[in-house]
RNA sequence: GGGCCCGUAGGUUAGCUUGGUCUAUACUUGACGGCUGGGGGCCGUCAGACUCCGGUUCAAAUCCGGACGGGCCCA
């Protein structure tokens, strides 16, 4: 593409992903940075779009598997963190000492939680006896409502979810989407009648997770977290980790089966068919805009964002060309415009007094996958002129537009997933033994069954986390990196986010 | 947790070392008018800034201290 020494509006090329990314952001008006507060940005209308784009399948998801939505309140008084902090206090200790909770009596041990959260603690001119935080997560709100939702096994399963922001008091270094202090937070709460249930429940969550990132083109590897990884009050924990250009990994999404262990801090029973009192089973799952930092960091380039189809905020813009020399261009551009907004395509008409070589570069920055061009010559010629964001133009009959449209955005949808695909598979190396050299910007597949000690030296060595492991073994057994011995069990090393 | 850098219009920036000539530079953006119009058009007119507080000084965008804000690197 011609490149006419205006250096792109500033956009830095993607190769240095670590300054093309917090430019683009701006430059494609998702975000304003300049609000006072570090973390804290402001939503531009565009970039909500998009964020409401990727919701609204959240939603339909959630439609379709049964999950009904609640919205719980965004202060939580801290005398309810106390059995939270009792809980996992008492799991790290069960952790830290190789036991099962069960076996430990609970003791007082100051959990590092409240260093991380925003305190209220007056209101008006009042000194508050208590004081509420802002939530960082909502199980200690829930699971405060759950045992008086929860009485009977006719109860269950009691599967909510809710779409909020929740806060973080991050000390480390900020950027949009991927590290905020206030983040737009899906969570998903469900209660089982037993473990067995609510591990059904995490595989429906993976099924969801895997629609999501297909209609994102989002490859993803997903990992049992090890144990020093697990969310504080989790048995286990499924993570979903997307490559980022740098070769980063962002962890975009988890699942957490609690088995009965908030149950029992929180008192969530139920009566089952012959009238004993059981504990719940629970799980979570969670997302954040961080999918949003992903579209954006995966798909985008030097030219800037691309938008997969089914979350471009603006699927197709129309660009009536020459307006004022026939009056028949605004008549196509309205009646085509009409028809794709019939069958639910989100459009947008770019009639504003400008060349139209300065509205396509501005619609390329914000990743619009289509753009119809419409002009005196089409309009003659029965045709408009599709360009596609991923590259290639082709002209579509106007009389057939919805069908030719869709066409055109199916092209874009599986040239971005392909793309995508071939990144992730070439950032992913097979690490035969620890003398191998580490390439940044790469992760690392191992074969490795060791204990807490050897995978320090793992980390160690390579300067890589490890990821977990993935949910397929290898269907021979090989030796294990660090210790030698044979495993089936195959395991993921990266930088993390 | 430890270390480093930075703060001038909406954006990018010159000026700061060696205080005065700053009534603060340029590009871009925005408004208005005209010519234009199939990949960043041209001309004209206009608008817009020294983060805040304190200190030094006859004099501070410039030097010193602090606050606030932004960014980077290493545990």
């Amino acid at each position: 593409m011609a490149d006419h020494g205006k250096a792109k509006r500033g956009i830095p090329p993607k190769s240095d992903f670590n300054a093309w990314y917090p430019a683009i952001v701006e430059i494609a008006e998702l975000v304003d940075k300049r609000y006072p507060i570090k973390g804290m940005d402001v939503w531009r209308p565009y970039g909500w779009k998009a964020m409401r784009c990727i919701d609204s399948l959240t939603h339909s998801e959630m439609e379709r598997t049964g999950h009904e939505e609640v919205r719980f309140p965004l202060l939580i008084p801290e005398d309810l963190l106390e059995k939270e902090n009792r809980l996992v206090s008492l799991l790290k200790r069960a952790r830290d000492e190789g036991v099962d909770p069960s076996e430990l009596r609970e003791q007082q041990e100051e959990a590092g939680f409240k260093k991380e959260v925003y305190w209220v603690r007056q209101a008006g001119e009042t000194d508050l006896d208590v004081p509420m935080f802002l939530r960082p997560t909502s199980e200690t709100a829930m699971y405060t409502l759950f045992p008086l939702w929860i009485r009977s096994h006719v109860d269950l399963p009691l599967k909510t979810y809710q779409i909020v922001n929740t806060f973080r008091y991050e000390t480390k270094q900020t950027r949009s989407f991927i590290r905020v202090r206030e983040i737009h937070f899906f969570e998903a709460h469900t209660a089982h009648v037993d473990e067995e249930c609510a591990t059904q429940q995490i595989h429906e969550d993976l099924e969801i997770v895997s629609r999501l990132m297909s209609n994102m083109s989002l490859p993803v590897i997903v990992s049992k977290r090890p144990v020093w990884d697990t969310f504080p009050g989790a048995w286990y924990t499924i993570a979903i980790d997307v490559i980022m250009p740098n070769g980063r990994t962002l962890q975009v999404a988890s699942c957490h089966h609690y088995k009965d262990q908030w149950a029992k801090a929180f008192d969530i029973k139920y009566q089952n068919e012959a009238g004993e009192t059981q504990y719940c089973h629970q799980t979570t799952y969670g997302m954040s805009e961080r999918l949003l930092g992903a579209v954006v960091g995966i798909h985008g380039d030097d030219n800037g964002l691309i938008f997969p189809p089914p979350i471009a905020p603006i699927q197709v813009v129309i660009i009536p060309v020459a307006q004022h020399k026939s009056p028949s261009v605004s008549i196509a551009v309205e009646s085509a415009a009409e028809s794709l907004r019939n069958v639910g395509y989100r459009i947008k008409i770019d009639d504003r007094d400008l060349r139209p070589g300065q509205k396509y570069w501005d619609w390329e920055i914000k990743g619009v996958p289509l753009r119809l061009e419409i002009g005196p010559r089409d309009v003659e010629n029965g045709n408009a002129l599709a360009a596609r964001r991923t590259g290639g133009k082709d002209p579509i009959p106007l009389d057939n537009l919805v069908d030719g449209v869709r066409n055109q955005l199916d092209i874009i949808h599986s040239e971005l997933t392909k793309r995508s695909n071939n990144h992730a598979n070439t950032c992913v190396n097979r690490l035969e033994s620890l003398d191998q050299e580490i390439i940044d910007g790469q992760i690392y597949e191992v074969a490795f069954d060791g204990s807490d000690s050897d995978a320090e030296v793992l980390e160690k060595s390579t300067g890589l986390t490890i990821l977990g492991d993935t949910m397929t073994e290898y269907s021979e057994p090989q030796p294990c990196i660090v210790s030698g011995k044979m495993t089936t069990r195959c395991q993921h090393l990266a930088r993390m986010y």
